[in-house]
DNA sequence: TGCAAACCATAAC
DNA sequence: GTTATGGTTTGCA
């Protein structure tokens, strides 16, 4: 059995790491500290498989890397990454593939894509909880129903800074589809207003 | 506003 | 099989 080979990378004062299987993604994550972002990314693989930490990233995991940082920084970039969710249920494939098609500068709510790919809000956010492709699949970009931010498995500070480098300038929502199924998606504007006037301006 | 109840797939026993 | 667990939502006072 191969092992997986763990990453990591500075850029900015923001730790990346990723877990590579065979050219397959097996999980990523970010972090302040390199500490951290290690464990938020051996947390997400399974528990039977050996893994062994580098210190120096090759050259494709240095461009996988890269490519994390280019997420974290909100540009709109194309992921040509293979993730590992084979073993992962269907359902839970179903809620990442359609996190996944949330565009930059959007979000959407746990209910709506509870409405979209079938079963309930809680059950969404369960799966979001244990997203194992942070910030590769997007969800940052689910909050609650009432725009406000929810949670975040990597801190909600982390949340809203993602969500700050994505602001497009987008003024009103529009649908995106989803096999055949539509999803609304809000622009990220307006979650950030509602941040501001529940934490900073309420009056 | 705030609280209680319904909601639903997973993981853990 | 059963239970516990939420990054939720909705309705009602």
């Amino acid at each position: 059995m191969k092992l997986i080979e763990v990453y990591t990378q500075l850029f900015n004062g923001i730790w990346f790491a990723i877990a590579i299987n065979n050219q397959y993604v097996e999980a990523s994550s970010f972090g302040k500290n390199q500490q951290t972002a290690i464990i938020n990314v051996l947390i997400n693989i399974p528990f039977e498989l050996p893994f062994q930490i580098f210190h120096e990233p090759t050259i494709t995991a240095k461009q996988a890397l890269m490519h994390l940082k280019c997420i974290y920084d909100g540009k709109d970039v194309e992921s040509n990454l293979s993730l590992a969710t084979a073993r992962l249920p269907t359902y839970t494939k179903k809620v990442l593939k359609a996190t996944s098609s949330i565009p930059v500068g959007y979000v959407t709510s746990y209910g709506l894509i509870a409405k979209a790919v079938g079963g309930g809000p809680r059950a969404v956010g369960n799966i979001m909880a244990s997203n194992p492709f942070a910030p590769i699949v997007p969800c940052h970009r689910v909050v609650r129903s009432d725009l406000s931010l929810g949670g975040y498995g990597l801190g909600l500070e982390a949340k809203m800074e993602l969500l700050k480098r994505e602001k497009r300038g987008f003024t009103s929502s529009r649908e995106i589809t989803i096999n055949s199924a539509s999803l609304a998606v809000f622009p990220v504007e307006h979650v950030l207003r509602n941040f501001t006037t529940n934490f900073l301006g309420k009056s």
